[in-house]
DNA sequence: ATAATATTTTTACGCGCGTAAATTTTTTAT
DNA sequence: ATAAAAAATTTACGCGCGTAAAAATATTAT
């Protein structure tokens, strides 16, 4: 017979006929209990399956076993891969994480920390949306919540950043497109939505200004998190008024030169870094389909397993020293330069 | 001072000078109480911002506010939409969605689901892996908690189905295709993980004999979610080995187009409809990059807000008529043909 | 002003679980 | 076998909230 219908921890006591704290101190840790003990709550649970609440639990628990995870737009598959692998890192550590999208709207994602605050997570990566998020409301929260800033940091918020260098990703790019052909134009979103965009448009200015090359920006309009489209629509405006300053264009992001390599595709422009190209295009993140553009993508690649391990790493070592950190440490991974087709 | 150290509703309560049954009351229906008193309420709110514990909250009241979404591959950005899609709408009702994704894992699809059990929500919105799902354990909590399959359907599993037509979207690419060229040949992984990709074989199958034409299939190998990349390896040894039956491509979904055509462009093969075209490509799902490919991607598409819209509604229709519909329906939307440069 | 109705308050219990303290039982060491 | 240590049990309270029932108060209708 096989019964699920134990409601709760008394009617599960009732049956093994072990007493309900041994039965709580046995779900918290198998192994705190008597080898003996174990054994009859295993039987009793393969033929009962009984699992407490987490919820209950949580709401009593000093330290939940709950990691929440927040990422700006998760329709991006930047931020799904990158919260992918870190719900693996985080279910490792035999916690449970709860990803929320902030869909690009602070007030979504004011109403994320308010419920997170209610699960009293154990600790929460947050990548916050950056320019657009409420500091205060975010700052109000990391008092309250171990939190672990990641992608995106806010200057003296949350115990601890981990990210990528925009610098490395930038003049990696840079140094080898002006190396190896005429002087990158720089080509990003007038307004972007995404976080890292400004300090990569300044890491380009700066490593040209080193190069002592002349910086050239084409900055397209459009708002929201509908990059391609952006990208596309701005690359057509461009490359039809033949307002391209050089013929070497670096994107402030993988998704932008997914639309723009369309443009060029559309419109016959023959992009890469063969003789006859008239084009070369790279890019920066390694976006996941960033390997099936046409031509593939020459991009700077994000360390996406170490951003995540070492994120939930340090969220744990967080949380075993209760929550507080003596420095507010920041960690950023170098990129790494992956040659492809385009450029 | 915008003091906001309060822990629960009985400080709440001793500042505002009302009894918690209101307050509580008014947290759950802010028209519920009287005028005077929802004004005094929030005027406190503005003062000391309390929000009540979301987590007890769903402990005690018979219905929560909670609402699960389970998808099979969040990395998958047609996972990604259409979960996008569905907590626009949830949140649109006033409940909160919880986002989970069984990362193509047949345990952590079980995981999330005790999980969610514990969570208490007035309904779920899943869907299954598919083949790779525990049918019994996924029965199990349907008996216990309002669910409704999206997507990919299990048999009399869950109170409703809502998805899409397989057979509206082959037969209208296998149509045109056939109609405006040379026969399609469907391309597909012999051993597919998502699950509609039988029925859409099945389909094709079917609908070539309507039409009287020879069908032609080409399986190729591969496992798990990363269909671009699969769908690039078994391309390029398929075209390298010349071994293609005809000339138009009808392929099971946009992840194996994307990665198809991936390879036509690195092996310059001209896709298109144009007279010197060499290959036309077809494919099934609208998915969010198949505008951007190169060619655009001519493909069956989703009603990605019809799907979602009716699924949330149907879910709460179910939870208004208290978790059990009279009999199990089944919705299914027809595809939407979008004509684009690959076919 | 009075009665009828609507709201709020008081009181008390319950949800499913954690956990502290004191006590009893079991295991291990000598 | 006895003492010491470890584990389990009993008892009791707490978490933050919902909610039922009865009593008190406020509002509206006449």
């Amino acid at each position: 017979m096989d019964v699920d219908d134990i409601k709760n921890m008394d009617e599960f006591v009732s049956i093994v006929g072990i007493s309900r704290p041994t039965i709580s101190k046995y779900f918290n840790d198998a192994d705190s209990v008597r080898p003996t003990t174990r054994l009859k709550i295993e039987e009793a649970l393969k033929k009962y399956k009984y699992r407490p609440n987490i919820y209950a639990i949580n709401q009593n628990r000093k330290l939940t076993k709950n990691i929440g995870i927040i990422v700006p737009y998760l329709a991006d598959p930047f931020f799904a891969e990158i919260a992918r692998f870190l719900e693996r890192r985080v279910l490792d550590y035999g916690f449970m994480p709860s990803l929320f999208s902030a869909h690009g709207d602070t007030e979504i994602e004011k109403t994320i920390l308010d419920t997170l605050r209610s699960l009293r997570p154990a600790g929460v990566l947050l990548a916050p949306l950056g320019r657009a998020s409420d500091k205060r409301h975010i700052e109000e929260f990391c008092r309250d919540v171990p939190t672990i800033l990641f992608d995106s940091n806010i200057e003296g918020i949350g115990e601890a950043f981990i990210g990528s260098d925009n610098f490395s990703f930038v003049s990696q790019t840079v140094e080898y497109l002006s190396r190896t052909g005429s002087t990158p134009t720089f080509f990003e979103m007038s307004d972007p939505a995404n976080p890292n965009a400004n300090k990569r448009r300044n890491a380009y200015l700066a490593m040209m200004k080193q190069l002592e090359l002349e910086p050239h920006m084409v900055q397209i309009e459009g708002s929201g998190w509908e990059f391609e489209e952006i990208g596309r629509a701005g690359a057509l405006k461009i490359l039809k008024q033949d307002a391209l300053p050089t013929d070497t264009i670096l994107c402030s992001n993988d998704r932008l030169a997914i639309g723009l390599l369309s443009a060029c595709y559309e419109l016959g422009i023959r992009v890469g870094r063969e003789k006859d190209s008239e084009l070369r295009v790279a890019s920066h993140d390694d976006h996941p389909y960033s390997k099936f553009t046409c031509p593939s993508l020459t991009t700077a690649a994000h360390d996406y397993e170490a951003v995540a391990s070492q994120s939930v790493n340090t969220l744990f070592k967080l949380i075993e020293e209760g929550g507080r950190l003596n420095n507010r440490e920041e960690k950023l991974f170098a990129a790494r330069l992956i040659m492809r087709d385009s450029a």
